[in-house]
DNA sequence: CTGTATCCTGGGCGATACTG
DNA sequence: CAGTATCGCCCAGGATACAG
């Protein structure tokens, strides 16, 4: 974490503090990556908020196994999700969105909200500046 | 874009239909970028959703010409950001917040609201998480 | 079944220099 | 002032093989 000089007479932290979108570039750096939104999307459509390891790697179309294993481990570090194994063999892990992962879950419905009511325009706009050059 | 192969048997699909993270993955890949987010909260807070590309420069502390550059045009491409030239000398060029754009900061600032209400639990959780190894 | 260990590549992004 | 051009580093993440 970089704390940047604090000059006065330059800083602009008058009109923009900072702190919020630190914070929120600290979060999208978590969840923003390329596999977390589709982990606690898919998790939060299975019974219980509850899969195990494999039914998420069939859930989720591309991911690698690898990838699978390293984003849950950091949803588990961050508290959105709770890994639970069961010592039989062949062995079984169960993940589970925690109750602060369900509160994230909100705010990111917002987004997909957004996208689904805006998508569209979205393209729209593209198609539009890419015709102008 | 990659099509998985349709097995009835083995698609999850009716658990997780998978549209809907698909485009929030295409938005967060957008917006989630490292400096997107940044760029749109400090817009917000100038009058008028206006602010010139030194202004925006000096607000974000830490950002290079370069990459303020890149995603501004990003934003614009995407329709969330209007450009607009002076021809004077030296130039002059603002940068304004579109309806689009506007309509984006809400679900956004569901997000900020989020991390502030739980970001402290997000800490805990990852000691947490270390001290256990 | 659920991981871990390596290797490797593309691209995001910073630094720097130059332009109208 | 507001860009564009170039170079180079780093690392997220894919492929593959192996392990408990």
């Amino acid at each position: 974490m970089k704390m940047q000089p604090k000059n006065k007479a330059l800083d602009p932290s008058h009109v923009c503090n900072s702190r919020d979108p630190l914070a929120v570039r600290e979060l999208l750096s978590k969840v923003g990556d390329k596999w977390s939104i589709f982990i606690l999307l898919t998790l939060e459509k299975f019974p219980g908020y509850r899969a195990r390891f494999s039914e998420l790697e069939r859930a989720i179309p591309g991911i690698s196994q690898r990838m699978l294993t390293l984003t849950l481990r950091n949803l588990e570090r961050d508290g959105l999700v709770r890994r639970e194994l069961f010592p039989e063999v062949p062995p079984r892990v169960e993940y589970e969105i925690t109750r602060l992962g369900k509160s994230l879950l909100q705010p990111l419905q917002g987004l997909v909200d957004w996208v689904t009511g805006h998508w569209e325009q979205v393209k729209k706009a593209q198609t539009l500046f890419d015709a102008g050059r």
